[in-house]
DNA sequence: CCGAACCCTGTTTTT
DNA sequence: CAGGGTTCGG
């Protein structure tokens, strides 16, 4: 019962770690232990409560949140690896998109359906719009754009709405006529290509979970990271995931809520308490982060928020010294003070603070260029988290788009990007043609280029012969990668194939003959590095490690990757897999969910993960800039708040100026007085 | 009909 | 600074 990590909690912790009751909402302000406290609480229900792991769910918004928690509890004063790998841990998009991979058919869902980010959504829409000229007013064809089609569903589904339901409720508004001719064609769209999208992966859970709660049969505790974050569709599938209502523990602050633009909904706290009887409440008020200058200064920030649930918060910190503002008169100027200002504080404090502990915390992404030049003009290292992710570099989503599309032959978003990088001579006006082909009864994309190769498919005239050709290397491309698929080739032995035959790095320097081409290069290569941690799954392991040769590329089967897995936020491994039943899903209480193939599980940590490999290297002696919606959850000894301005924050168009406050708030609550 | 070369604009926050 | 739009040569 007394284990260690119980003794590294207050009353007011340890109460929360290890109330008894069912369902528990965890209410701690910045710098409150909030983390310490819910992983504790997930170690005691395993430790004291005798719960299995593999029955508990535990809920992040962020990557890095799992990352977090993962990382906390496998060390051995909580759980140990052993035990934790067995809880089922990810963001609310990760778990939704295993259980829809488990329960593919209970959705009408293909098992080999692939996830669309938002570029391939917006690309879409896009390419709708042209399609939809017709049926479109002059309004929707020419002063809307695909974002703001985009940003109008998107919106519509996060305040848990369907395309049904949106048409229902806006039928006959005639301004609201192109989004729902747009919202009903895009639907269609994504489901003829067996794509879900972000917001879809949460809707068809939240079906899933209604229409088949023992989908849910596996779970018997779960536990949800910052719930003021959560919007209604992640409050039915939190709901969902509990069953009967019970065993549910959230932590969150109200005064945290900044993804309102979201549809985050604090009202989910009162909610929660109304439908979850017995709700205990636990207080986290003692701060542990800030001086107590601080918390003053940032109290008064986000008191102004009249609405606000009136909870107190203290610290027996020192008083600090006050916070400095600094006005200057612009952001070069602002960059450079800053810049300076940070070599200084590592001069002054005689390397007692270093650079990994100093943080500049900015409103919108691109605010970080000045930043990064005036860091760069005097040699200082930086980090810039929340920028241009990783997986969201061109080069790196060309690949995988190629693998994508070789795993979902449907996915045209995947298609369209690959089919010109190379270049293969596909225009416009042929990639229509294709793509209209594609779209008739029994028809496939690969089916139409197949034709077109071989000379069968005489509807599309006048194709060069050159292209003809290049469209047959594709094929033959496909082709050679479904045969790899089918072998259960390593992954990153697939991408090298793909690499190499599509000579992509000679595209790259053609495309960028400067410096660029070798960073990008460079990428490439970090892809195929992190590809070694996924292995095929284990059952054919053994048989025939016969060498292959493909397009001259040595293909050898079945030699284990250099690096061993070690990937987090992909949910635990699990090897029994059964088909699910019509009516009843397979799952008992003793089972876990299946993770699928080491392509799904690649594609959709790819695909669902922002974390850079840059991010990692965070604590390596660099300064940190970040978004202040990414910093949550984070400190540092020293912060920089910059472009504390009216129209960034405020920032212009934000709907709600309380939660400007409360973003403040955020960022202002970010640095930690002890740092040693 | 494709693609290279040019100029233009305009940027919230995240999965 | 990329991503879209336009123009022009093959």
């Amino acid at each position: 019962m007394d284990t260690p990590f119980m003794k590294k909690l207050n009353a007011a912790q340890l109460n929360a770690a290890t109330c008894k009751s069912n369902s528990v909402q965890i209410l701690a302000g910045p710098g409150s232990g909030k983390t310490r406290v819910l992983t504790s609480r997930v170690a005691w229900l395993v430790l004291s409560e005798h719960v299995r792991p593999q029955n508990i769910v535990v809920v992040t918004f962020t990557n890095k949140a799992a990352k977090e928690m993962r990382h906390r509890l496998e060390s051995p004063e909580l759980l140990g690896s052993m035990q934790s790998d067995k809880l089922c841990m990810g963001t609310f998009h990760s778990i939704c998109a295993r259980l829809l991979r488990q329960y593919h058919a209970h959705v009408q869902l293909k098992p080999n359906f692939t996830i669309a980010d938002t570029d391939m959504s917006r690309h879409a829409i896009k390419k709708l719009k042209e399609e939809l000229i017709g049926e479109l007013s002059d309004y929707g064809r020419t002063k809307m754009k695909p974002e703001a089609y985009f940003n109008v569903i998107s919106k519509a589904r996060n305040a848990g709405m369907n395309v049904d339901q949106y048409i229902e409720k806006n039928y006959g508004e005639w301004d609201k006529k192109d989004i729902c001719i747009m919202f009903k064609a895009y639907e269609d769209r994504m489901h003829a290509d067996n794509l879900v999208d972000f917001d879809n992966l949460l809707l068809y859970t939240r079906v899933l979970l209604a229409r088949f709660p023992s989908a849910a049969n596996f779970v018997s505790h779960v536990l949800v990271d910052e719930f003021q974050d959560t919007n209604v569709v992640q409050y039915d599938i939190v709901k969902g995931l509990t069953r009967g209502g019970k065993a549910l523990t959230i932590v969150g602050d109200p005064d945290q809520s900044i993804f309102g633009w979201r549809n985050a909904d604090r009202g989910n706290f009162i909610k929660m308490q109304r439908e979850f009887k017995g709700t205990q409440i636990c207080n986290l008020e003692e701060n542990y982060r800030s001086t107590k200058h601080i918390l003053k200064s940032a109290f008064h920030v986000v008191s102004k928020d009249k609405k606000r649930i009136d909870k107190s918060l203290f610290t027996e910190n020192a008083e600090g010294v006050p916070m400095s503002m600094l006005k200057m008169s612009d952001d070069t100027m602002e960059a450079q003070s800053v810049a300076e200002e940070i070599k200084r504080i590592v001069e002054y404090s005689g390397s007692l603070i270093t650079y990994k502990d100093i943080a500049i915390l900015v409103r919108m992404n691109y605010l970080s260029r000045a930043f990064e030049s005036a860091l760069n003009s005097l040699s200082i290292p930086y980090v810039v988290i929340g920028g241009v992710k990783f997986f969201e570099r061109a080069e790196v989503k060309d690949i995988l788009a190629y693998l994508r599309f070789c795993y979902n032959a449907n996915d045209t978003e995947a298609f369209e990007r690959i089919i010109n990088r190379p270049r293969r001579g596909v225009g416009e006006v042929t990639m229509n043609k294709i793509e209209k082909l594609s779209r008739q009864p029994g028809a496939t994309i690969i089916s139409v280029l197949r034709d077109i190769s071989t000379g069968k498919g005489k509807m599309i005239a006048s194709i060069p012969l050159k292209t003809k050709q290049n469209l047959a290397g594709f094929v033959n491309l496909y082709d050679n990668v479904q045969e790899l698929m089918q072998k259960k080739s390593y992954i990153y032995r697939i991408l090298e194939y793909i690499i190499g035959d599509t000579n992509y790095k000679e595209f790259l320097q053609k495309e960028h003959p400067d410096k660029d081409g070798e960073s990008r290069w460079d990428n490439v290569g970090e892809l195929v590095t992190f590809a070694k941690q996924f292995n095929p799954p284990p059952d054919n392991l053994a048989k025939n490690s016969a060498a292959v040769t493909m397009s001259g590329i040595e293909i050898l089967e079945n030699e284990p990757p250099e690096n061993e897995s070690n990937v987090e936020d992909s949910l635990p491994d699990l090897p029994n897999y059964t088909e699910p039943t019509e009516e009843e899903p397979p799952l008992g209480d003793d089972e876990r969910l299946n993770d699928g193939d080491h392509i799904v599980r690649f594609l959709e940590l790819t695909t669902l993960s922002t974390n850079s490999k840059e991010e990692d290297e965070a604590d390596l002696g660099k300064v940190t800039i970040s978004t202040m919606h990414s910093a949550k959850g984070l400190e540092w000894p020293v912060v920089f708040t910059i472009a504390c301005e009216a129209g960034i924050i405020p920032h212009q168009k934000a709907e709600d100026d309380m939660e400007e406050c409360r973003l403040l708030y955020v960022a202002m609550t970010r640095p930690k007085c002890k740092f040693i």
